[in-house]
DNA sequence: TCAACAATTGACCGATGGGACAATAAAAAG
DNA sequence: CTTTTTATTGTCCCATCGGTCAATTGTTGA
Protein backbone atom coordinates (compact mmCIF):
# COMPACT_ATOMS: atom_id res chain seq x y z
CA UNK A 1 0.00 0.00 0.00
CA UNK A 2 1.18 3.27 -0.85
CA UNK A 3 -1.38 5.82 -0.73
CA UNK A 4 -1.62 6.35 3.07
CA UNK A 5 -0.85 10.05 3.40
CA UNK A 6 -4.52 11.66 4.42
CA UNK A 7 -3.70 14.08 1.45
CA UNK A 8 -3.99 11.38 -1.32
CA UNK A 9 -7.04 9.93 -0.31
CA UNK A 10 -8.71 13.12 0.11
CA UNK A 11 -7.83 14.13 -3.25
CA UNK A 12 -9.11 10.76 -4.19
CA UNK A 13 -12.06 10.70 -2.77
CA UNK A 14 -12.77 14.79 -4.16
CA UNK A 15 -12.06 13.87 -7.56
CA UNK A 16 -14.49 10.74 -7.32
CA UNK A 17 -17.32 13.37 -5.57
CA UNK A 18 -16.75 15.49 -8.77
CA UNK A 19 -17.13 13.16 -11.43
CA UNK A 20 -20.15 11.13 -9.61
CA UNK A 21 -21.98 15.19 -9.69
CA UNK A 22 -20.60 15.70 -12.80
CA UNK A 23 -23.05 12.14 -13.80
CA UNK A 24 -25.76 13.46 -12.46
CA UNK A 25 -25.70 17.08 -12.96
CA UNK A 26 -23.60 18.27 -15.84
CA UNK A 27 -20.67 20.84 -16.54
CA UNK A 28 -23.05 23.37 -15.97
CA UNK A 29 -24.45 22.09 -12.60
CA UNK A 30 -21.50 20.68 -11.30
CA UNK A 31 -20.57 22.99 -7.91
CA UNK A 32 -18.14 23.25 -5.63
CA UNK A 33 -20.44 22.79 -2.99
CA UNK A 34 -22.29 19.85 -4.51
CA UNK A 35 -19.18 17.99 -4.61
CA UNK A 36 -18.38 18.91 -1.20
CA UNK A 37 -21.95 17.93 -0.15
CA UNK A 38 -21.23 14.47 -2.19
CA UNK A 39 -18.08 13.82 -0.24
CA UNK A 40 -19.22 14.41 2.76
CA UNK A 41 -17.30 17.74 3.80
CA UNK A 42 -18.05 21.51 3.16
CA UNK A 43 -16.39 23.38 0.58
CA UNK A 44 -13.65 25.20 1.86
CA UNK A 45 -12.22 21.81 2.14
CA UNK A 46 -12.28 21.27 -1.60
CA UNK A 47 -10.67 24.22 -2.39
CA UNK A 48 -7.61 23.07 0.09
CA UNK A 49 -6.50 20.28 -1.78
CA UNK A 50 -7.42 21.86 -5.28
CA UNK A 51 -6.56 25.24 -5.97
CA UNK A 52 -9.70 25.82 -8.26
CA UNK A 53 -12.54 24.31 -9.82
CA UNK A 54 -10.65 23.87 -12.89
CA UNK A 55 -7.90 21.60 -11.70
CA UNK A 56 -10.57 19.75 -9.54
CA UNK A 57 -12.43 18.57 -12.66
CA UNK A 58 -9.07 18.12 -14.68
CA UNK A 59 -8.07 15.66 -12.11
CA UNK A 60 -11.93 14.09 -12.11
CA UNK A 61 -11.06 13.52 -16.04
CA UNK A 62 -8.05 11.95 -15.39
CA UNK A 63 -9.02 9.46 -12.23
CA UNK A 64 -11.64 7.76 -15.03
CA UNK A 65 -9.01 8.19 -17.81
CA UNK A 66 -6.91 6.00 -15.39
CA UNK A 67 -10.06 3.35 -14.74
CA UNK A 68 -10.50 2.78 -18.74
CA UNK A 69 -6.75 2.27 -19.29
CA UNK A 70 -6.46 -0.03 -15.93
CA UNK A 71 -9.37 -1.88 -17.82
CA UNK A 72 -7.92 -2.23 -20.94
CA UNK A 73 -4.39 -2.83 -19.64
CA UNK A 74 -5.80 -6.10 -17.40
CA UNK A 75 -7.03 -7.87 -20.35
CA UNK A 76 -3.74 -6.70 -23.04
CA UNK A 77 -1.48 -8.62 -20.59
CA UNK A 78 -3.44 -11.69 -20.64
CA UNK A 79 -3.66 -11.29 -24.63
CA UNK A 80 -1.35 -13.89 -26.44
CA UNK A 81 -1.95 -12.97 -30.09
CA UNK A 82 -2.36 -9.63 -32.37
CA UNK A 83 -5.99 -10.86 -32.37
CA UNK A 84 -6.33 -11.05 -28.41
CA UNK A 85 -4.75 -7.76 -28.65
CA UNK A 86 -7.34 -6.52 -30.57
CA UNK A 87 -9.92 -7.59 -28.63
CA UNK A 88 -8.45 -7.05 -25.29
CA UNK A 89 -8.45 -3.47 -26.46
CA UNK A 90 -12.63 -3.51 -27.53
CA UNK A 91 -13.34 -5.34 -24.69
CA UNK A 92 -12.32 -3.20 -22.20
CA UNK A 93 -13.64 -0.02 -23.56
CA UNK A 94 -17.23 -2.22 -22.89
CA UNK A 95 -16.64 -3.39 -19.97
CA UNK A 96 -19.72 -3.93 -17.61
CA UNK A 97 -19.05 -1.36 -15.18
CA UNK A 98 -17.82 1.37 -17.60
CA UNK A 99 -20.27 1.40 -20.47
CA UNK A 100 -23.00 2.80 -18.61
CA UNK A 101 -25.13 6.24 -19.27
CA UNK A 102 -23.93 7.62 -16.13
CA UNK A 103 -20.40 7.38 -16.38
CA UNK A 104 -21.34 8.38 -20.22
CA UNK A 105 -22.57 11.64 -19.47
CA UNK A 106 -19.83 12.61 -17.23
CA UNK A 107 -17.45 11.85 -20.21
CA UNK A 108 -19.52 13.96 -22.83
CA UNK A 109 -19.60 16.72 -20.43
CA UNK A 110 -15.68 17.33 -19.83
CA UNK A 111 -15.33 16.22 -23.39
CA UNK A 112 -17.65 19.24 -23.99
CA UNK A 113 -15.18 21.41 -22.08
CA UNK A 114 -11.95 19.98 -24.18
CA UNK A 115 -11.80 22.89 -26.66
CA UNK A 116 -11.70 25.47 -23.33
CA UNK A 117 -9.31 23.83 -21.34
CA UNK A 118 -5.87 22.95 -22.61
CA UNK A 119 -5.27 20.63 -19.56
CA UNK A 120 -8.43 18.48 -20.26
CA UNK A 121 -7.16 18.65 -24.51
CA UNK A 122 -3.80 17.05 -23.10
CA UNK A 123 -5.17 14.57 -21.04
CA UNK A 124 -7.75 13.10 -23.80
CA UNK A 125 -4.85 13.55 -26.19
CA UNK A 126 -2.66 11.33 -24.42
CA UNK A 127 -5.85 8.64 -23.94
CA UNK A 128 -6.49 9.01 -27.47
CA UNK A 129 -2.90 7.98 -28.32
CA UNK A 130 -3.18 5.10 -26.34
CA UNK A 131 -5.89 3.71 -27.65
CA UNK A 132 -4.42 3.82 -30.83
CA UNK A 133 -0.78 2.45 -30.05
CA UNK A 134 -2.84 -0.52 -28.53
CA UNK A 135 -4.70 -0.92 -31.45
CA UNK A 136 -1.76 -0.27 -34.17
CA UNK A 137 0.33 -2.76 -32.10
CA UNK A 138 -2.38 -5.13 -32.58
CA UNK A 139 -3.32 -4.72 -36.73
CA UNK A 140 0.65 -4.94 -37.25
CA UNK A 141 0.01 -8.61 -37.71
CA UNK A 142 -3.18 -8.47 -39.24
CA UNK A 143 -3.17 -5.78 -42.15
CA UNK A 144 -0.82 -3.97 -44.63
CA UNK A 145 1.16 -0.94 -43.11
CA UNK A 146 -1.07 1.42 -44.88
CA UNK A 147 -4.06 0.45 -43.87
CA UNK A 148 -3.36 0.19 -39.79
CA UNK A 149 -3.62 3.88 -39.92
CA UNK A 150 -7.07 4.30 -41.12
CA UNK A 151 -8.67 0.85 -39.85
CA UNK A 152 -7.14 2.41 -36.05
CA UNK A 153 -9.24 5.40 -37.07
CA UNK A 154 -12.10 3.70 -37.54
CA UNK A 155 -12.21 1.73 -34.22
CA UNK A 156 -11.52 4.68 -32.12
CA UNK A 157 -14.11 6.65 -33.59
CA UNK A 158 -17.03 3.50 -33.99
CA UNK A 159 -15.86 3.25 -30.35
CA UNK A 160 -16.46 7.20 -29.03
CA UNK A 161 -19.69 6.89 -31.44
CA UNK A 162 -20.91 3.69 -29.81
CA UNK A 163 -20.56 5.57 -26.19
CA UNK A 164 -22.00 8.75 -27.69
CA UNK A 165 -24.85 6.74 -28.54
CA UNK A 166 -25.46 5.01 -25.19
CA UNK A 167 -25.28 8.61 -23.59
CA UNK A 168 -27.42 9.66 -25.81
CA UNK A 169 -30.61 7.47 -25.46
CA UNK A 170 -29.45 4.98 -23.06
CA UNK A 171 -30.91 1.06 -23.78
CA UNK A 172 -30.31 1.73 -27.51
CA UNK A 173 -26.89 0.19 -27.83
CA UNK A 174 -26.21 -3.06 -25.09
CA UNK A 175 -22.79 -3.85 -23.94
CA UNK A 176 -22.76 -7.27 -26.24
CA UNK A 177 -24.15 -5.22 -29.53
CA UNK A 178 -21.11 -2.56 -29.28
CA UNK A 179 -18.72 -5.26 -29.60
CA UNK A 180 -20.16 -6.98 -31.75
CA UNK A 181 -20.20 -3.83 -34.30
CA UNK A 182 -16.53 -3.16 -33.55
CA UNK A 183 -15.56 -6.84 -33.81
CA UNK A 184 -17.80 -7.36 -37.39
CA UNK A 185 -15.87 -3.40 -38.08
CA UNK A 186 -11.93 -4.85 -37.78
CA UNK A 187 -13.41 -8.02 -39.35
CA UNK A 188 -14.98 -6.64 -42.22
CA UNK A 189 -12.27 -3.94 -42.87
CA UNK A 190 -9.59 -6.99 -42.48
CA UNK A 191 -11.19 -9.33 -45.01
CA UNK A 192 -11.59 -6.50 -47.41
CA UNK A 193 -8.43 -6.20 -49.01
CA UNK A 194 -7.13 -9.70 -47.49
CA UNK A 195 -9.12 -12.50 -49.36
CA UNK A 196 -5.96 -14.37 -49.43
CA UNK A 197 -5.56 -14.57 -46.24
CA UNK A 198 -9.47 -15.55 -44.85
CA UNK A 199 -8.56 -18.90 -45.92
CA UNK A 200 -5.11 -19.26 -44.51
CA UNK B 1 -40.56 34.92 -48.35
CA UNK B 2 -42.99 33.56 -46.09
CA UNK B 3 -40.57 34.96 -42.65
CA UNK B 4 -41.31 38.49 -42.66
CA UNK B 5 -42.78 39.07 -39.58
CA UNK B 6 -40.39 40.89 -37.23
CA UNK B 7 -41.23 37.82 -34.13
CA UNK B 8 -39.83 35.56 -36.80
CA UNK B 9 -36.93 37.07 -37.90
CA UNK B 10 -35.65 37.95 -34.02
CA UNK B 11 -36.44 34.39 -33.46
CA UNK B 12 -33.99 33.35 -35.52
CA UNK B 13 -31.52 35.63 -35.27
CA UNK B 14 -31.43 34.73 -31.68
CA UNK B 15 -31.28 31.27 -31.89
CA UNK B 16 -28.36 31.65 -34.30
CA UNK B 17 -26.64 33.77 -31.93
CA UNK B 18 -27.41 31.51 -29.27
CA UNK B 19 -25.36 28.97 -31.28
CA UNK B 20 -22.46 30.90 -32.03
CA UNK B 21 -21.79 31.52 -28.58
CA UNK B 22 -22.47 28.24 -27.40
CA UNK B 23 -19.71 27.35 -30.04
CA UNK B 24 -17.22 29.59 -28.20
CA UNK B 25 -18.23 29.58 -24.29
CA UNK B 26 -19.82 25.87 -24.20
CA UNK B 27 -22.50 25.65 -22.18
CA UNK B 28 -21.90 26.26 -18.82
CA UNK B 29 -20.16 29.93 -20.06
CA UNK B 30 -22.97 30.95 -22.69
CA UNK B 31 -24.57 33.77 -20.60
CA UNK B 32 -28.17 35.52 -22.29
CA UNK B 33 -25.87 38.47 -22.03
CA UNK B 34 -23.30 37.08 -24.42
CA UNK B 35 -26.02 35.91 -26.77
CA UNK B 36 -27.51 39.29 -26.57
CA UNK B 37 -24.46 41.23 -27.28
CA UNK B 38 -23.29 38.63 -30.37
CA UNK B 39 -27.08 39.62 -31.28
CA UNK B 40 -26.56 43.59 -30.94
CA UNK B 41 -29.07 43.46 -28.44
CA UNK B 42 -29.82 43.67 -24.82
CA UNK B 43 -30.82 40.60 -22.37
CA UNK B 44 -33.95 41.76 -22.17
CA UNK B 45 -35.03 41.49 -25.49
CA UNK B 46 -33.50 37.56 -25.20
CA UNK B 47 -36.21 36.83 -22.85
CA UNK B 48 -39.18 38.87 -24.73
CA UNK B 49 -39.09 36.17 -27.35
CA UNK B 50 -37.54 33.32 -25.68
CA UNK B 51 -39.39 32.40 -21.92
CA UNK B 52 -36.21 31.57 -20.58
CA UNK B 53 -32.67 30.05 -21.47
CA UNK B 54 -33.54 26.41 -21.82
CA UNK B 55 -36.51 27.36 -24.47
CA UNK B 56 -33.60 29.62 -26.09
CA UNK B 57 -30.98 26.72 -26.01
CA UNK B 58 -33.57 24.11 -26.99
CA UNK B 59 -34.53 26.56 -30.32
CA UNK B 60 -30.97 26.86 -31.20
CA UNK B 61 -30.96 23.08 -31.27
CA UNK B 62 -33.47 22.58 -33.41
CA UNK B 63 -31.89 25.34 -35.73
CA UNK B 64 -28.62 22.76 -35.53
CA UNK B 65 -30.91 19.81 -36.36
CA UNK B 66 -32.65 21.94 -39.42
CA UNK B 67 -29.33 23.28 -41.22
CA UNK B 68 -27.86 19.47 -40.89
CA UNK B 69 -31.23 17.92 -42.18
CA UNK B 70 -31.61 20.59 -45.23
CA UNK B 71 -27.87 19.57 -46.52
CA UNK B 72 -29.13 15.70 -46.26
CA UNK B 73 -32.08 16.17 -47.80
CA UNK B 74 -30.58 18.26 -50.72
CA UNK B 75 -28.38 15.63 -51.48
CA UNK B 76 -31.11 13.09 -50.88
CA UNK B 77 -33.32 14.71 -53.43
CA UNK B 78 -30.89 13.71 -56.66
CA UNK B 79 -29.41 10.09 -55.33
CA UNK B 80 -31.15 7.78 -57.84
CA UNK B 81 -29.86 4.35 -56.74
CA UNK B 82 -30.00 2.78 -53.38
CA UNK B 83 -25.58 3.28 -53.29
CA UNK B 84 -26.76 7.20 -53.92
CA UNK B 85 -28.96 7.56 -50.81
CA UNK B 86 -26.13 5.89 -48.91
CA UNK B 87 -23.75 8.60 -50.19
CA UNK B 88 -26.20 11.40 -49.98
CA UNK B 89 -26.45 11.00 -46.49
CA UNK B 90 -22.90 10.31 -45.46
CA UNK B 91 -21.78 13.11 -47.76
CA UNK B 92 -24.39 15.28 -46.33
CA UNK B 93 -23.18 14.48 -42.74
CA UNK B 94 -19.69 15.84 -43.51
CA UNK B 95 -20.47 18.82 -45.65
CA UNK B 96 -17.65 21.34 -45.94
CA UNK B 97 -19.64 24.09 -44.07
CA UNK B 98 -20.65 22.01 -41.46
CA UNK B 99 -18.06 19.79 -40.45
CA UNK B 100 -15.98 22.26 -38.79
CA UNK B 101 -14.94 22.22 -35.04
CA UNK B 102 -16.53 25.35 -33.65
CA UNK B 103 -20.44 23.84 -35.03
CA UNK B 104 -18.74 20.61 -33.37
CA UNK B 105 -17.63 22.45 -30.02
CA UNK B 106 -21.70 23.76 -29.98
CA UNK B 107 -22.81 21.04 -30.37
CA UNK B 108 -21.53 18.51 -28.13
CA UNK B 109 -22.24 20.91 -25.70
CA UNK B 110 -26.01 20.54 -26.35
CA UNK B 111 -25.69 16.56 -26.70
CA UNK B 112 -24.15 16.61 -23.18
CA UNK B 113 -27.10 18.05 -21.76
CA UNK B 114 -29.04 15.86 -23.21
CA UNK B 115 -29.76 13.68 -20.20
CA UNK B 116 -30.74 16.73 -18.31
CA UNK B 117 -33.82 18.05 -20.96
CA UNK B 118 -36.49 16.40 -22.16
CA UNK B 119 -36.75 18.48 -24.81
CA UNK B 120 -33.15 18.55 -26.12
CA UNK B 121 -33.04 14.63 -25.78
CA UNK B 122 -36.36 14.61 -28.02
CA UNK B 123 -35.03 16.49 -30.89
CA UNK B 124 -31.94 14.15 -30.42
CA UNK B 125 -34.37 11.33 -31.03
CA UNK B 126 -36.12 12.71 -34.31
CA UNK B 127 -32.73 13.71 -35.53
CA UNK B 128 -31.25 9.47 -34.53
CA UNK B 129 -34.55 8.22 -36.04
CA UNK B 130 -34.49 10.06 -39.70
CA UNK B 131 -30.69 9.40 -40.06
CA UNK B 132 -31.42 5.67 -39.46
CA UNK B 133 -34.66 5.68 -41.87
CA UNK B 134 -32.47 7.57 -44.28
CA UNK B 135 -30.06 4.89 -44.19
CA UNK B 136 -32.21 2.23 -44.49
CA UNK B 137 -33.85 3.23 -47.37
CA UNK B 138 -30.71 3.25 -49.07
CA UNK B 139 -29.85 -0.19 -47.36
CA UNK B 140 -32.58 -2.10 -47.95
CA UNK B 141 -31.59 -2.72 -51.54
CA UNK B 142 -27.82 -3.39 -50.38
CA UNK B 143 -27.96 -5.99 -48.04
CA UNK B 144 -29.84 -8.96 -46.35
CA UNK B 145 -33.18 -7.21 -44.16
CA UNK B 146 -31.37 -8.67 -40.64
CA UNK B 147 -27.95 -6.87 -40.95
CA UNK B 148 -29.93 -3.18 -42.46
CA UNK B 149 -30.20 -2.11 -38.49
CA UNK B 150 -27.06 -3.47 -37.77
CA UNK B 151 -25.24 -1.67 -40.11
CA UNK B 152 -27.27 1.90 -39.91
CA UNK B 153 -26.29 1.64 -36.33
CA UNK B 154 -22.90 1.11 -37.08
CA UNK B 155 -22.68 4.00 -39.43
CA UNK B 156 -24.25 6.57 -37.57
CA UNK B 157 -21.98 5.74 -34.44
CA UNK B 158 -19.04 5.96 -36.86
CA UNK B 159 -20.28 9.41 -37.96
CA UNK B 160 -20.96 10.71 -34.59
CA UNK B 161 -17.72 9.38 -33.78
CA UNK B 162 -15.63 11.56 -36.39
CA UNK B 163 -17.35 14.07 -35.42
CA UNK B 164 -16.17 13.90 -32.41
CA UNK B 165 -12.82 13.43 -32.73
CA UNK B 166 -13.00 16.39 -35.01
CA UNK B 167 -14.44 18.20 -31.76
CA UNK B 168 -11.54 16.88 -29.62
CA UNK B 169 -8.31 17.51 -31.74
CA UNK B 170 -9.33 19.65 -34.48
CA UNK B 171 -7.43 18.32 -37.56
CA UNK B 172 -7.00 14.73 -36.58
CA UNK B 173 -9.43 13.88 -39.41
CA UNK B 174 -10.13 15.78 -42.66
CA UNK B 175 -13.20 15.75 -44.36
CA UNK B 176 -12.60 13.40 -47.09
CA UNK B 177 -10.36 11.09 -44.60
CA UNK B 178 -13.69 11.13 -42.84
CA UNK B 179 -16.31 10.25 -45.49
CA UNK B 180 -13.94 7.59 -47.01
CA UNK B 181 -13.87 6.02 -43.57
CA UNK B 182 -17.46 5.43 -43.81
CA UNK B 183 -17.62 4.56 -47.50
CA UNK B 184 -15.10 2.18 -46.42
CA UNK B 185 -17.03 1.02 -43.51
CA UNK B 186 -20.03 0.37 -45.55
CA UNK B 187 -18.45 -1.35 -48.53
CA UNK B 188 -16.49 -3.37 -46.07
CA UNK B 189 -19.91 -4.49 -44.28
CA UNK B 190 -21.57 -5.39 -47.62
CA UNK B 191 -19.11 -7.33 -48.86
CA UNK B 192 -18.69 -9.24 -45.75
CA UNK B 193 -21.66 -11.42 -46.55
CA UNK B 194 -22.53 -11.28 -49.92
CA UNK B 195 -19.31 -12.10 -52.17
CA UNK B 196 -21.90 -13.24 -54.55
CA UNK B 197 -22.76 -9.74 -55.30
CA UNK B 198 -19.44 -8.15 -55.51
CA UNK B 199 -18.69 -9.39 -58.86
CA UNK B 200 -22.68 -9.18 -60.49
C1' DT C 1 -54.23 62.42 -34.99
C1' DC C 2 -54.45 59.49 -31.54
C1' DA C 3 -54.86 55.33 -29.27
C1' DA C 4 -53.46 50.68 -28.96
C1' DC C 5 -49.81 47.64 -29.42
C1' DA C 6 -45.28 45.63 -30.20
C1' DA C 7 -40.37 46.25 -29.60
C1' DT C 8 -36.65 47.41 -26.79
C1' DT C 9 -34.11 49.05 -23.15
C1' DG C 10 -32.01 49.53 -18.62
C1' DA C 11 -32.51 49.21 -13.92
C1' DC C 12 -33.34 46.15 -10.43
C1' DC C 13 -33.62 41.80 -7.54
C1' DG C 14 -32.81 37.50 -5.35
C1' DA C 15 -30.06 33.57 -5.72
C1' DT C 16 -25.96 31.36 -6.38
C1' DG C 17 -21.30 30.46 -7.23
C1' DG C 18 -16.27 30.66 -6.80
C1' DG C 19 -12.95 31.84 -4.00
C1' DA C 20 -10.50 34.19 0.26
C1' DC C 21 -9.83 34.03 4.99
C1' DA C 22 -9.71 33.82 9.86
C1' DA C 23 -10.86 30.80 13.45
C1' DT C 24 -10.86 26.29 15.29
C1' DA C 25 -9.90 21.38 15.84
C1' DA C 26 -6.80 17.71 15.25
C1' DA C 27 -2.50 15.62 14.74
C1' DA C 28 2.37 15.32 14.53
C1' DA C 29 6.74 16.58 15.95
C1' DG C 30 9.83 18.00 19.32
C1' DC D 1 3.39 18.54 27.43
C1' DT D 2 4.36 22.29 24.23
C1' DT D 3 4.84 23.76 19.63
C1' DT D 4 4.16 23.59 15.09
C1' DT D 5 1.94 21.98 11.27
C1' DT D 6 -2.13 20.19 8.94
C1' DA D 7 -7.14 19.49 8.39
C1' DT D 8 -11.57 21.46 8.44
C1' DT D 9 -15.21 24.51 9.01
C1' DG D 10 -18.21 28.49 8.49
C1' DT D 11 -18.44 33.07 7.19
C1' DC D 12 -17.82 36.69 4.23
C1' DC D 13 -17.26 39.03 -0.23
C1' DC D 14 -17.89 40.12 -4.81
C1' DA D 15 -19.18 39.06 -9.33
C1' DT D 16 -22.49 37.19 -12.21
C1' DC D 17 -26.62 35.26 -13.86
C1' DG D 18 -31.38 34.41 -14.86
C1' DG D 19 -35.47 36.60 -14.74
C1' DT D 20 -38.99 40.55 -13.69
C1' DC D 21 -40.70 45.01 -14.52
C1' DA D 22 -41.70 49.64 -15.46
C1' DA D 23 -40.68 53.02 -18.59
C1' DT D 24 -39.60 54.47 -23.37
C1' DT D 25 -39.69 54.28 -28.10
C1' DG D 26 -41.31 53.16 -32.35
C1' DT D 27 -45.23 51.20 -35.38
C1' DT D 28 -49.69 50.53 -36.96
C1' DG D 29 -54.33 51.02 -37.99
C1' DA D 30 -58.75 53.27 -37.08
Amino acid sequence: MKLKRLSDIRRKELRQAAFAVLEREGIAGATLEKVAAHAGASKGIVLHYFRNKQELFEHAMREANAVLRDAVVARLRQARSPMERLDAVIDGNFEEHLFLPPLCHAWLSLCAEVPRDEKLARIQKVLHARMRSNLLSGLRGLASPGETGDIALGVTALIDGLWLRLGLEPGSVSREQAIRQVKDFVAARLAMRQPATVGA
